[in-house]
DNA sequence: GTTAAGATTGCAAATATTTTCATGCATAGC
DNA sequence: GCTATGCATGAAAATATTTGCAATCTTAAC
């Protein structure tokens, strides 16, 4: 009896369609001239939008990229996911991925922020064009991991703090301790050297963090590094089942964090850091990073994420093989 | 500058927009999802629709009829207007005002009616064909005029308010005196008649009077009454300006009501009784009462304008004549 | 530079809408 | 005929959205 006097009813819910979406009235105002019920225009409209006879289009330019940014949302549970343009060259894509990051910073104008940033070629390329637009009350850059390479190349954690910092308008740390120490016990001695208090201590009071994902494959910038890690240890990484990394902390494939023999070597502002940071934000736009973001996404402490189409599309392809393996 | 930074404007519409009609979310949610107020979403969400990347469409099997019942519910100041499809008789049109006319009642479903009507042709059939499909408590219904004639024709008023009773399962009462008397003495002391009392005093509590329209033209049927007008007393009234009338109460194009000769021999419940009616309905569907409706509106006693698509688009026109007279 | 008009924002108050709940009604199954 | 089930309803409670307002910021004209 789900439309006992169906006719009418239809006729019912175009009449109030057309007074609240066309004519503009209120649901309590058509309700009051039809001496009907609030609670029934309400049914009533719901039933309209159900039953298609209000429909609503969205003209969005960039149509797909917004569907894609939804479907990646959903299936890897982040809060956001931007997708900018693929360009013809790496430099140039990588440039695209700026804006949507200075956009999101925007969202903190007038605000103090606490901004970490981890590094690498993409990071380097997004502080060196960004562009807020807005300015923030006393906005702070830390680098999220310590000093890597012997060659400056303003793309290693101290020099993409400085730009970020410059480009926001604010104070950034320095950290004068490499990344990965020779020991533990040296690990431990620059932890505890009192000059850099200060820093390691913000590390759990960043409101944001935008790090990199590597995906330990030669195409990553991490193959560049004076010695960061060696092939024998990228080799170890990946017997592990270390698939992507982010300031080095290694994950696998399904985004569990890996114990690996530098984890205590390691000068990094660690999983638990990032874990109490409201907002953090991965970059990465490339193809060949396709399994790494998804390992990067899986470990739930990314809230959003940067990439361009041409990622996207190879993300939402390599999440469809995965949920139906049988199919391919 | 009312896009500062445009193009991000226009991502934030297009993404806003979708997360809401699309993914269903409340402002609230994208808003905390997104790190933004919701005051920002609310405006968000205005801009799309006035901008158009939110475009809302109605699909209306009968587009043409609501379009025009919203121009007729504005242009006469009305609270509804229902138009009906119009049929190859007068007989068969007639009955397709009956069935707004149920629906309309069926809005007072389990609630106590009490029902004024008048008389007519467009009315008896109305009535013959009604059905509202609901139950009423204790529904009674009146005639809002006495009676009329000497041929039992089911068209005037005790009959027609006897069928309407017989429709909606409830009693009618019984005007036994004549609507127009032959001096105003008589009229009075039929007036007073302490056996009509109780149908008098509910004139003044109606809840809702359905009427019809005469245009004072031969075609209608006020015609055919066996003297209840002379042809010279209509002559005189047409000769006052009258252009229309609903139970014998008269009025000029402008919708004021005329004092004609009869003004005090009429036993019926003037314009008084019906403007403390809280729903006035007029029924009346054909091109030659085009005028009369109109200054049937006029009059600001009607609230409800019931009529077929014919007629319908020949009052519209009338309007914008009207209007615009230099136009012609 | 300085200033003034206009734009934009977030908060909180004002409104609007949706949902919950209890009730009455209709239908189907017995 | 009688009950069980599910629907539809309005009132009121719970939510959601919009808006008035004051503070702040932007821009453009001086």
């Amino acid at each position: 009896m789900i439309l006992r006097r169906g006719k009418e009813r239809l006729y019912q819910v175009a009449k109030v369609s057309r007074l609240y979406y066309v004519e503009g009235l209120s649901q309590r105002q058509i309700a009051s001239r039809l001496n009907m019920s609030m609670a029934k225009i309400s049914r009533l409209m719901s039933e309209a939008r159900e039953s298609g006879i209000v429909e609503i289009k969205i003209n969005d330019p960039d149509e797909r990229f917004r569907e894609l940014e939804q479907v990646l949302e959903k299936e890897l549970g982040l809060r956001e996911c931007i997708i900018v343009p693929s360009r013809e060259t790496k430099e140039a894509t990588y440039q695209e991925l700026s804006r949507p990051v200075g956009e999101f910073l925007s969202r903190f104008a007038n605000k103090s922020i606490r901004l970490g940033v981890s590094w690498g070629e993409t990071l380097k390329v997004v502080a060196d064009n960004l562009d807020p637009g807005v300015s923030f009350s006393d906005p702070e850059v830390v680098p999220i991991i310590g000093g890597i390479g012997t060659i400056e190349r303003g793309m290693y954690p101290n020099s993409v703090a400085r730009m970020f910092a410059n480009r926001i308008g604010g104070v950034s740390y320095l950290i004068n301790a490499p990344a990965i120490s020779t020991s533990k016990t040296v690990r431990n001695s620059l932890f505890a050297d009192p000059r850099h208090e200060t820093v390691f201590k913000l590390w759990g009071k960043m409101d944001i963090a935008i790090s990199g994902v590597s995906a330990l494959d030669p195409r990553d910038s991490i193959s560049l590094q004076d010695g960061m890690y060696t092939e024998a240890e990228l080799r170890e990484l990946r017997a592990l089942g270390a698939v992507s990394s982010m300031n080095s902390c290694f994950f696998d494939q399904t985004g569990c964090e890996l114990e690996t023999p530098f984890r205590d070597r390691i000068l990094n502002v660690a999983t638990e850091g990032l874990r109490n940071t409201a907002h953090v934000i991965i970059v990465a736009a490339a193809p060949h990073k396709v399994t790494a973001i998804l390992s990067a996404a899986q470990t739930r402490l990314v809230h959003i994420l940067i990439t361009d189409f041409e990622t996207a599309v190879l993300l939402v392809r390599a999440l469809h093989q995965q949920n139906r393996p049988d199919h391919a």
